[in-house]
DNA sequence: TTATTATGATAGTTTTACTATTACACACAA
DNA sequence: TTGTGTGTAATAGTAAAACTATCATAATAA
C-alpha cells in the first residue's frame, strides 16, 4: 500500500504567505510544532523557532503576522485533518453508529496510520491540541478572528459530529451543542488524565487510555441518542422510569 | 434582610500577601477584574492596572507574583464562590434532583441575589470565567501548579457535582467526567451562543440564555441519569429499545 | 539578460515583565 | 520620646518579547 500525502486547504487569512509550498515555511510548520509541544504556546516565541531552524525572526514574520496567527494556523490543521479523516474512512458506511464509532476513535486518537504530512508531526500536535488548542478561540477578540474565518474548520467539524448524531436520533435536541460537547469532552479526559485526574474517572496512559476515552464517548453518545438497549431495568425501575408503547 | 459579606478562602501560595486584608489589596481585586474583562487577559498588564488606581507597579508586585498568579487567583475565587453557593442553597435539600437543578442553575448564573462580596463583581467575574477561565489550567506548568495546590477548589466543584450524580444514580460509571463535562459545558455554551453559534443550538442572550443553557443541562443530565421517564417511546422502539424486567 | 522573489544579516524601537532602592507616612510599643 | 514594623509611593533600571526597517545576496522566472 502506497502512502497518501494530502495537501489540507488552510484558511489563507492566516498567514502571509502558504508555508506548505516553501522549504523555510515547511521548516516554519515543522518545528513550531516542535517547540510548542516542548514549552507550551507561552514559552514559545519567534526568537527561539529561528534559532532552531537556524534563520530569523525577519523571515517567519513573512509567514506569519504573529505566533498567535500561527498558533490558529496549527490548530486549524489539526481540525482540517480531523475533519478529513473522519470524512475519508465513514464515506461508503451506511450504518450510523458505525460511522459515530468511527469518528469518535478519530477524534481521540492521533495515530497516523492511514495518512502522512511529511513536515507535521500529527501526534506531537495532537498533544498540543490536547494541552493548549482551547486557547486558539477564547480570547477578547475571537468576534473578529470569526470574522476572519479562523474557526471555519471547526465549526464544520462539529457540524459533521451533529449530523450523524441527527441520523442516529432525528429528534435528538441539541445536535450541534451535544457534537461540540463530544469534541471538548474527549481533549480534556485525556488532559485530566495525564494532569488533573481529579477531574476524570479514567486511570491509564498511552494507548489504554484512548480505548478508555473512546469507550467513555461511546457510552455517553448512545446513552444520550437512546440507541443501546436499557441494560439494567431494576435501577430504571427504581428510579420509577416506565416505558410503553405508543 | 441583611446582605451577607463572605470572605472566601483562597489558597495563599497564589499571593504574596492576602489582598482581602488591605484597601491597596482590595483595590487590585476590584480592578484587575474590571480590566481584564474589559481587555481581556493577553492585553491586561500590572502597568495598566497600576494607572487604573493610581498605584504603582512595583506595589501590585507586592500582592501577586506575575499576572498569571493573579488570574488564577480570581478564578480560584470563583470556584470557591460557586461552590459556597450550591453547598449554601442545598444544605438542607434531600431529593438529589432537586439538589442536581438547584447546583446547575448556580453553575451557570452569575446574579448576585444572596450575596456580596463588596470588592467583586461577581457577574463581571463570571463574563471572564466564561471566556477565558480555562486558560488557567491549561498550561506546560499544570503540573508544578497542581502541586502548589491552585486547582484544588475547582476539584472540590467538580467532586461536588460528582456526588449529586451518585446520589441521583449510584451506578452512574463516570461521575467525575460527568461533572466536569458539565461545568465546562455550562460556560462553553454561554460563550459560543455569545461568540460562535455555530458551535451550540442556544439562540438567546443574557437571562433567557441562562435558562436555556440550564434547561439544556438539565436534559442532559437527567437522560444521562435516567431519572426521567421516557418520554418518546415511539423514538425509543424505532431503534430497538427493549426494556423488560429482570 | 533583467526583473522578481525568497532569504539572510543586521540594527533598531516599543512594550512587557519584572527587580532594586530609597523614602515616607502611620500605627503601636517601650 | 525613640524605635520598629508595615504599607505604599516614587524612581530607575534590566532583560526579554514583539515587532519593524533596511540592505545584501542568492535563486528563479520572464
Amino acid at each position: 500500500m502506497s502512502r497518501m500525502s494530502v495537501n489540507l486547504v488552510i484558511n489563507s487569512n492566516l498567514c502571509l504567505r502558504d508555508p506548505a509550498q516553501t522549504e523555510l515555511g515547511r521548516k516554519i510548520i515543522q518545528h513550531s510544532v516542535l517547540l510548542i509541544d516542548e514549552m507550551g504556546i507561552d514559552e514559545f516565541n519567534f526568537k527561539k523557532l529561528a534559532q532552531r531552524i537556524r534563520s530569523t525572526e525577519a523571515s517567519i514574520y513573512r509567514y506569519f503576522e504573529n505566533k498567535h496567527h500561527l498558533f490558529v494556523y496549527l490548530i486549524n490543521w489539526y481540525w482540517e485533518w480531523v475533519k478529513f479523516r473522519i470524512e475519508m474512512q465513514t464515506m461508503n458506511v451506511l450504518d450510523p453508529v458505525r460511522k459515530m464509532k468511527i469518528a469518535l476513535r478519530i477524534i481521540v486518537d492521533s495515530s497516523r496510520r492511514n495518512m502522512e504530512t511529511p513536515h507535521i508531526d500529527e501526534d506531537v500536535l495532537h498533544n498540543i491540541m490536547v494541552r493548549e488548542g482551547i486557547k486558539a478561540y477564547h480570547s477578547k477578540s475571537v468576534d473578529e478572528e470569526n470574522k476572519e474565518g479562523y474557526f471555519l474548520a471547526y465549526k464544520a467539524l462539529c457540524k459533521s459530529l451533529a449530523d450523524i448524531v441527527l441520523e442516529i436520533n432525528p429528534q435528538f435536541s441539541y445536535p450541534k451543542a451535544f457534537a461540540s460537547m463530544i469534541l471538548e469532552t474527549a481533549n480534556n479526559n485525556i488532559y485530566f488524565a495525564q494532569h488533573l485526574p481529579r477531574l476524570t474517572d479514567l486511570r491509564a496512559t498511552g494507548d489504554a487510555l484512548t480505548d478508555k476515552v473512546v469507550e467513555m464517548l461511546e457510552h455517553f453518545v448512545f446513552k444520550m441518542t437512546k440507541i443501546e438497549p436499557v441494560t439494567h431495568p431494576e435501577v430504571a425501575s427504581k428510579n420509577g422510569v416506565t416505558v410503553r408503547a405508543n
